[in-house]
DNA sequence: TGCACGATGAAC
DNA sequence: TTCATCGTGCAC
């Protein structure tokens, strides 16, 4: 499978949101190659975009948000969980894409209907945070054959403290999908 | 040094 | 609607 280039990463983020539905993510994990497909997605922004991590500025939490394109953003949340996100735009820019859902393709066990439980089957934790996705046991993939499909476009999930920003439809996912966290 | 609060998920 | 559970950011 063809993995994406940086250039796909550095571009708009909303565009980069988009075009990552339907791609494959995959994780090397103990010599077993994990692979979902991404059917749900959540763009965000910048430091301006008050639901973003980064509008706090640059700390050491958000460092790798600040870095170059194509770079995992890994975060621990809830004391229990961990979310994905893909680095978007110039290195400074603070953008990034959450990965909500993925769909099973491969040696994937458990639930991944929510950016927590898809962290936990393909096993992603904070030692992937700041991972290159240009590498070879964590990266984005073009899948082998390209199904067709449309997008819904909502808002974003668990951000009504970004006032007016939580309004903005930054959220998208693949019409009709099972496996997509909530419609 | 302490404390309030999540880009969640599951149970009640 | 509540709770589990802990790292982060900011107030003191």
């Amino acid at each position: 499978m063809k993995k994406l280039p940086r250039a796909f990463y550095n571009r708009d983020t909303i565009t980069v949101a988009k075009e990552l539905l339907g791609k494959y993510l995959i994780h090397l994990s103990q010599g077993v190659k994990k692979i979902g497909k991404i059917v749900e997605v959540e763009a965000y922004l910048g430091p301006h975009d008050l639901a973003s991590h980064s509008s706090k500025g640059m700390t050491n939490r958000t460092r790798v948000m600040f870095g170059p394109p194509g770079f995992a953003y890994v975060y621990f949340i809830y004391g229990m969980y961990y979310c994905v996100n893909v680095v978007t735009e110039e290195e400074g820019m603070g953008s990034a894409v959450l990965i909500r859902a993925i769909e099973p393709v491969k040696n994937i066990e458990g639930r991944t209907q929510g950016p927590g439980l898809l962290c936990k089957a393909l096993q992603i934790d904070k030692k992937l945070n700041g991972h290159d996705l240009l590498s070879d046991d964590f990266y984005i993939a073009d899948p082998l054959t390209n199904e067709p499909f449309s997008i819904v476009r909502k808002s974003r999930i668990g951000v009504a403290y970004a006032r007016h920003w939580a309004k903005r439809l930054l959220r998208f996912y693949i019409r009709g999908n099972a496996f997509v966290s909530k419609s």
